[in-house]
DNA sequence: ATTGAAGGATTGTTCAACGATCCTTAGGGT
DNA sequence: ACCCTAAGGATCGTTGAACAATCCTTCAAT
């Protein structure tokens, strides 16, 4: 018969009700899209017809068309009328469009980390020391996501949903630029003891310092990827 | 014959250009059903069936899923497969996560006061007059308009599409809750002295003490909402 | 009151079609 | 050689229809 401990058990069960939710044919194709694009299969400006690409995959126009709004809408393609989609090609202003949105919300991110929940802090730590593990072992692409999740989780310190979910935005476009850069040990090494410095600075107590460190981060991997975009194509 | 001050020309007609792109038929349906909901026309968890949309609106059920996705994405609709879409009902949840992150970003964006353009701290200034004189009209409607362009301007101060962007996102599905408050009047009035008060802190260089007023000032705001809500449906 | 099954209504997905738009190419004029 | 124009092909935009899958309602049975 029930008892008040039987009462978790629904609780239990719902908490993973994101799992249930049937994905569409469309979000799986955005995700198979999605997955390209980030690893750079395919390539910036790449024009994706509906019609390769709907027999290729084996789902309609219809279906293939939908897949497109979900990826123009989080800026990796980009939709020009009567023309088609295109994946995006990202140019300068746009780095510095992305850096400044990721100054403003970082930045100001740090300033929650005393109000932050102890799983929100913890994952920021658990992301600093991944991505030196992954350094020390000299698995550079490893670095470099265990450093998106350290930034992530930096905006999670704020505990809104719709933070979150902006600043994943920001980081999934960048990985559009980061492909410019040529050795991912160059760029991403730079930044692992900065992931320190700022941790440590945060619990010290001396947040201000660690919203300097993070804007002084920020600006050096902004001025990097405008010069490797400079020198890759000078007028873009 | 050309002159250097024939040189603006151009730029005057490329600044207009947004209006040249043609706009898809899905999109003209998703501008007409957003000032709908935006407006409480739909109300909040009214099934938008598509057959009878479509029909109601000439428009064919491909093109009116097009235009519901869009929407999806902003928000204002949700769309619970096999069932159809629905606009959007907020909970407290909700509001307390938009306040969050507006807090987070318009605070963090006062700081850019100084290195602003002229354009942007005109925006805030125009915002700000426009409201005073809606209420000063007795026009509370304008007013609580008024006001979103003035945080929208203070967004701007950052000067980033990006940030601009998100704002107006979030400020958009606000519109959602704001429908629950009864009367524009007792809901807008208090933040038109705010208004001015951040202003004039800002342009006295006291911008600390700005960011604490705006803070304030949005916390006093997410309150009276969560209150309304409580009032209106504990159970949300 | 809960369960189960039948039926109708709505959505999910695909397909085919046609007009509209874009890009390319060829041709004519200067 | 260069520019403008026109024709042609390719692709996109939108529609309508069709069928399967899913949901909701109703009603009977336990």
């Amino acid at each position: 018969m029930a008892t008040a401990r039987d009462q978790g058990w629904l609780d239990a069960v719902v908490a993973d009700r994101g799992r249930l939710e049937r994905s569409s044919t469309a979000q799986r194709v955005a995700d198979l899209l999605r997955a390209q694009i980030l690893e750079g299969a395919l390539a910036p400006g790449l024009r994706l017809s509906e019609e390769a690409l709907g027999s290729a995959l084996g789902v309609s126009r219809n279906t293939l068309r939908e897949a497109f709004r979900l990826l123009v809408h989080e800026r990796l393609l980009v939709h020009e009328y009567s023309r088609g989609v295109f994946v995006r090609v990202l140019t300068v202003d746009d780095v510095v469009d992305l850096y400044q949105a990721r100054r403003l919300v970082e930045c100001a991110a740090l300033r929650y980390w005393r109000s932050a929940s102890a799983a929100a802090t913890d994952a920021v730590r658990r992301a600093m020391v991944e991505a030196e593990e992954a350094a020390a072992a000299d698995r550079w692409v490893d670095v470099g996501t265990a450093n998106m999740r350290y930034h992530q989780a930096i905006a999670g310190l704020v505990g809104s949903a719709r933070v979150d979910a902006a600043v994943a935005g920001l980081l999934a476009e960048l990985r559009l630029a980061f492909h410019v850069m040529g050795d991912p040990r160059t760029f991403h090494e730079p930044y692992v003891a900065g992931n320190r410095a700022i941790l440590d600075l945060l619990t010290a107590g001396r947040t201000e310092e660690a919203v300097g460190r993070m804007e002084r981060y920020l600006l050096d991997a902004e001025e990097q990827l405008v010069a490797a975009f400079a020198r890759l194509d000078p007028s873009r």
